[in-house]
DNA sequence: TTGAAAGCGCTAACAA
DNA sequence: TTGTTAGCGCTTTCAA
């Protein structure tokens, strides 16, 4: 603000044309002949003008800005799907307008981002609230649920085949030959838990056993110790781990190796879930369940872009295969570096 | 937008007041009757009224919008910063518009940012082009840059004191007994390296030793183990190292102890810089120079608003203090666990 | 294709 | 304290 005086107008002044010549030839697709045009460029570019994105918005209707909520940054997938976002919004014309909420204030974070008339929502790594959902459909503005779904809501989502992951998970710790498999869970509340956990279990009765132990890690790195220690801190401890997602197996790792003295895959195997960049460095090495972060974003992107210029909000659902991706955390079942899902 | 139809208008109609009471009413230090104020209160609250940001921005000339440009978020240092950044503006009733950019697209962004009338520019992990500088210099806009500087520029800059960092590594590193001790730099024209290198080179002086070996990692992970292994593929090797930061130092025990089967810290010593949370996993224990993440974040938030509310864009440089942060990637020099920068 | 005119939703003088 | 009035910078009819 402070200084940006060139305006539409004076650029017109200069140009010797009328304003709206200047607000055409600065519009898609508007019509202006090839002189005015240019004499309107030029003109422009002598003045420094540049359209007022804010003032283009109030009268167009079209802010094109897409709000992005996001709760934490610490686990690495979000940052790097956040990343990824930014950039495919940014080369469709889009913006992200970043809020960072916790359950505590997401109303107020509703609030700021309606009255920026923002066109679109992506929510990231935070928990929808039905309030959040309602104010979105009354204002006819199409959210979208990055790596979660509520069924009851409007909100359309995208995740992986969280349920097929689960299983694939357990079909090659049972190929591994592992006789007490546990499970970590994350937020229990969480969709992604929920059918990580339920395509694990029907994964282990597919092939005739069940889960030996479970705790529950919340999806934070000290609640994964903790519940590490619970599972493992017996005699009779489990042999093979399913954690819920790479970060907290992480934690896992360290407190299996540092605090109980086990070797991995030795004594126990460990399988995650997302893929993040952490999990094939030498540290971990961990065998994990790859998220399509990619075709993930793709998804999302294309669900908001076209519900906004449709204008028509309607629930959708995308749902990404997930992938085996083999390293070192878990012993192997056979001699295939690399399994993939079976429901492409 | 496509809905949001109820402006001020229509609750002056219901209150039976003026619009600008309603106006009134919802901003700051605006003087209303108790009892208008009520009126519009109660009727803004039965049509679901919320004032339009962009409206508001035009006519008072102030967006609240900063803008917050990032290159990459891989380096976990970036995710964090822009978590508690965002936090602390939202805070003060700023909001984030997120750009990513890389060299090639940085002037597209330029324009963006300033269609969309920012007040302030942040950029972390991002190199700034003498274009960016000078539009937002003529637009009366201050930028901010975090963790850099450039010294011919007008931008103002937070950094940690990373000369004084530098020489804390050193003074550790020979402390613990050293003998040929080395470097791996990150990209060299940062001024994040720069300062790092120098003041390494200078603790090394004062301790009457020099530089072993170096090599350039470009502040990447594949280029921190090409910089490894060509620095440790020789018979002579060094048996310290420090690397420009924890990002890179990760890629470099990875080669080390998995390529070159060399222990850390009993062949090799390690030390790092940022402290990233990863520093602390069990898979690592990086001895680190930690960056005081908090703290700049609150000199930058501090610096842009001062500078926005003042309207007088003035370059101002922060400097925070480092501080060694003891692991066990590299050997001790006495029993102290921790040793806190002389320059508070 | 062009210019004149209206007006998006709001804040900020100004007078009352 | 209140209402009236004049715009902020732009897009979009509407006639020409």
């Amino acid at each position: 603000m402070t200084k940006n005086n060139v305006t539409s107008g004076d650029v017109a002044r200069l140009a010797k044309v009328s304003q709206s010549a200047v607000s055409r030839t600065f519009t898609q697709g508007a019509s202006v002949s090839a002189e005015t045009r240019e004499r309107v460029l030029k003109a422009a570019g002598e003045l420094g003008y540049r359209p007022n994105a804010l003032a283009r918005a109030m009268i167009s209707g079209r802010s094109r800005l897409i709000a992005v909520l996001v709760a934490y940054l610490d686990n690495q997938f979000y940052p790097i799907v956040l990343e990824r976002l930014s950039l495919a919004l940014q080369e469709k014309g889009y913006h992200v307008l970043l809020f960072m909420t916790d359950p505590g204030n997401q109303d107020s974070v509703v609030q700021r981002m309606l009255q920026y008339q923002v066109e679109g929502v992506v929510m990231a790594s935070a928990t929808l609230s039905s309030n959040l959902a309602r104010e979105c459909a009354k204002a006819g503005i199409p959210v979208v649920l990055f790596n979660r779904y509520v069924p009851s809501s409007p909100a359309s989502s995208v995740t992986s085949d969280n349920i097929e992951g689960g299983r694939l998970a357990a079909q090659f710790l049972v190929g591994g030959g592992h006789e007490r498999i546990a499970f970590i869970a994350g937020n229990e509340d969480s969709s992604t838990n929920r059918d990580r956990e339920a395509g694990f279990y029907k994964g282990l009765a597919e092939h005739g056993t069940t889960i030996w132990g479970r705790a529950v890690g919340g999806y934070t790195f000290d609640g994964a110790a903790d519940a590490a220690r619970e599972l493992f801190g017996e005699k009779d401890r489990p042999d093979a781990v399913f954690v819920a997602n790479d970060h907290m197996a992480f934690s896992v790792m360290d407190v299996l190796r540092n605090e109980l003295k086990l070797r991995i895959p030795e004594d126990v195997s460990v399988v995650g879930y997302d893929d993040v960049p952490e999990a094939g460095w030498g540290g971990y090495r961990l065998t994990t369940i790859s998220q399509p972060a990619e075709p993930m974003i793709e998804a999302t992107v294309s669900i908001l872009i076209e519900q906004i210029e449709e204008r028509v909000v309607k629930r959708r659902a995308a749902v990404l295969p997930a992938e085996l991706v083999i390293r070192e955390s878990a012993r192997l079942p056979g001699k295939n570096k690399r399994i993939k899902s079976n429901r492409a």
